[in-house]
DNA sequence: AAAACCGCCTGTCGGC
DNA sequence: TGCCGACAGGCGGTTT
């Protein structure tokens, strides 16, 4: 499930792909993934454009061309390709390019937004820091941390825009911090290492073009449908029962908010 | 403010 | 072998 690494990697694919080419066409064959447009809007706002840029924000592709942008959010599925896959929901012609849209389950979003106005509108509006900016520090990680769970602060994209199941569990092993740990009550210091942590563990990930977890139809693959390298460097997540790297006892699983947290109950006390 | 829960969707997997 | 319920997961929405 793309989360930042993931989406970061195919930003990076694309801009190599398609940047600075005319799009010549776009149809949609998926009408759920378009939030605040018809297709034919869609299609008479974009058509003949440039892609002029290609941003991330948090989870989210900006699609820029120049003064229209469409915001793109892959949720759990969504990838891009270039060949047609079982579940191909939209197709963008960039100069003779072809670009395949593929989602499984559907659950991907597609917002026309003016570029303008990018930083004012849903779903750009809400997001919190970039973890990997400069701005991201060990003060605004203390300002942000209230009584709740700090699993969830991490989870929260209004608070952080990027992190999901996968990269929170890995980055709180790193900083040897529970999951459940209340997020006020963790030390300076201590958020100092968990910042550090999550930069790392980003950085690491998108190094290895992110994590792919299985070989199902709907997993994450790169734009020339390669699988990502960083789940072999998983300390924790999906490794319930198996041996800690650092010190030997197996990794437990809870569940927090409907979703697994794995943790190392040696490492990682409350 | 924040937690708990639901719905969305489909492929996969364990159990019978 | 085949069927079926459970499960996974991000996020927006609703309720508590």
């Amino acid at each position: 499930m793309p989360e930042l690494p993931e989406v970061e990697t195919i930003r990076r694919d694309l801009e190599k792909h398609v940047l600075d080419k005319q799009l010549l066409s776009i149809e949609v064959f998926e009408p759920r993934l378009l939030q605040n447009c018809s297709p034919v809007e869609l299609k008479n706002t974009l058509c003949d454009r440039t892609l002029t840029a290609l941003k991330r924000r948090g989870k989210f592709l900006i699609f820029e061309f120049g003064p229209y942008s469409a915001v793109i959010h892959l949720r759990m599925s969504g990838w891009f390709s270039r060949d047609a896959g079982a579940h191909t929901r939209m197709i963008m012609d960039f100069a003779g390019a072809l670009l395949y849209f593929d989602d499984t389950r559907r659950f991907g979003t597609l917002h026309l937004l003016k570029t303008e106005m990018l930083e004012s509108q849903p779903p750009l509006a809400t997001l919190g820091l970039e973890p990997l900016a400069a701005s991201f520090t060990a003060r605004s990680l203390e300002t942000l941390s209230t009584s709740r769970e700090v699993k969830q602060l991490l989870l929260d994209q209004t608070k952080i825009a990027g992190l999901g199941n996968i990269y929170v569990c890995e980055a709180l092993h790193q900083a040897k911090i529970h999951p459940q740990q209340r997020a006020n009550l963790i030390s300076k210091k201590k958020l100092s290492t968990l910042r550090e942590a999550i930069q790392t563990i980003l950085q690491n990930a998108i190094d290895h073009q992110g994590s792919t977890l299985g070989d199902s139809v709907g997993d994450y693959r790169t734009l020339s449908g390669a699988r990502g390298k960083f789940q072999d460097r998983f300390c924790v997540y999906g490794r319930e029962g198996e041996g800690c790297f650092a010190c030997g006892a197996p990794i437990g699983r809870i569940v927090q908010a409907g979703r697994s947290s794995f943790f190392c109950p040696v490492c990682q006390k409350m």
